[in-house]
DNA sequence: GTCTATAGGCGGATAGAC
DNA sequence: GTCTATCCGCCTATAGAC
């Protein structure tokens, strides 16, 4: 007798198959997609037998939804840099050059990243649930440090901590597709440096 | 005797079918992305048969190339609205606040428009010509109309014309993006006006 | 629990009639 | 030029052996 939903099933299944199965299925569906991936192929990378997969995922949604929602909450959760207790004590042009320089690497090192940023924004339309996922953990995650910081931050007198959060959240996450999912850096290439020293000038300036 | 690449064959086929195919062909990988979508559909959407989308189309992929290029070089072209002589004359707090209520109101009303962006993205990776030829005519453009702004406007003295530039389109774009796209204004929402007034006040100030 | 083998359907692409 | 009919491979998913 199984569960309505039986994501794993409730006799054991072998763990170490799961994984390898999460495993191989990541590689496939941020390289080729949803549609494009095929369950053989996952079978393949995970070296299980395709039926094996099918006794520990309902189907193929069912995979790729439990794979996205790991990736979401475990593996890409803290691009934006871990909390510093440090971070009010230092030269606000430090701090956000930082931060911008932590999530610029992150979209440029990590290739897997900028895959797993495409499966989301192509397939917003037909997984919300997962959009909303990768908002709630990722996008928010790195609106509410920045918040927090142009809040509590001295030096800065901003008359509204949030906007000026999504601002600077958003030229960095763009300035990262444009220039690297988009294949912008061959057309309009501009430094990272420039982007970042543009956003710490209009930011962290005397107010008359 | 056929040409190496017919787009269309040099003997006459039916411009009007062409035109047919395309527009089918649009709905269908706007909607469900391209690896999703049959040729059986696309013949359904065109009311054509599929031998005639062969005939008119080398295959799928030539079909998605030429339709995806159409929408960049055309329809889509015009998204940042067109250039205004009497921009200069203008009070910079009205310039900008109409030029990301346009871009913003093209991302929620046309509802094509978010498709079509979440397709470029989605297939940025396999087709990087494609995502090339969007920054080309529709990101670039932007950028060029207030990079040419952020350089003639009088009372606005930057220092780094281009770099702000970036740091507007990128915050409205990415506002787009996260709101709309993947569904965050019921997570995070926030009133576009706060943005706007946000990025104005940021880049229209007093200097010291 | 995991495998091999297979069902059953839909996919891209084409042959040949008109 | 456009159609109907069809080829054939790959797809998701499952049955049944071990």
């Amino acid at each position: 007798m199984r569960q309505a939903k039986p994501e794993r099933a409730d006799r054991q299944l072998s763990l170490e198959k799961t994984e390898a199965i999460l495993e191989g299925g990541m590689q496939e569906f941020l390289t080729h997609g949803y549609a494009a991936t095929s369950m053989d192929r996952v079978a393949i990378a995970a070296k299980v037998s395709k039926a094996t997969v099918y006794s520990h995922f309902q189907d193929k949604e069912s995979l790729f939804i439990a794979l996205i929602r790991r990736l979401v909450e475990q593996k890409f959760q803290s691009i934006f840099g871990a909390a510093d207790d440090q971070i009010l004590q230092t030269a606000p042009q430090i701090v956000l050059r930082n931060f911008a320089n932590r999530a610029l690497d992150m979209g440029i090192n990590e290739s897997q990243f900028l895959n797993f940023m495409r499966l989301i924004l192509g397939e917003s339309g037909r997984f919300p649930q997962l959009a909303r996922a990768f908002v709630s953990n990722i996008e928010q995650n790195a609106f509410r440090r920045l918040c927090y910081y142009f809040t509590n931050c001295p030096q800065l007198k901003l008359s509204d901590a949030e906007a000026t959060a999504r601002i600077f959240v958003g030229a960095i996450v763009h300035f990262m597709i444009v220039q690297e999912m988009l294949h912008g850096k061959d057309i309009m290439p501009m430094e990272r440096d420039r982007l970042i020293d543009g956003l710490i000038e209009l930011i962290v300036k005397e107010r008359s």
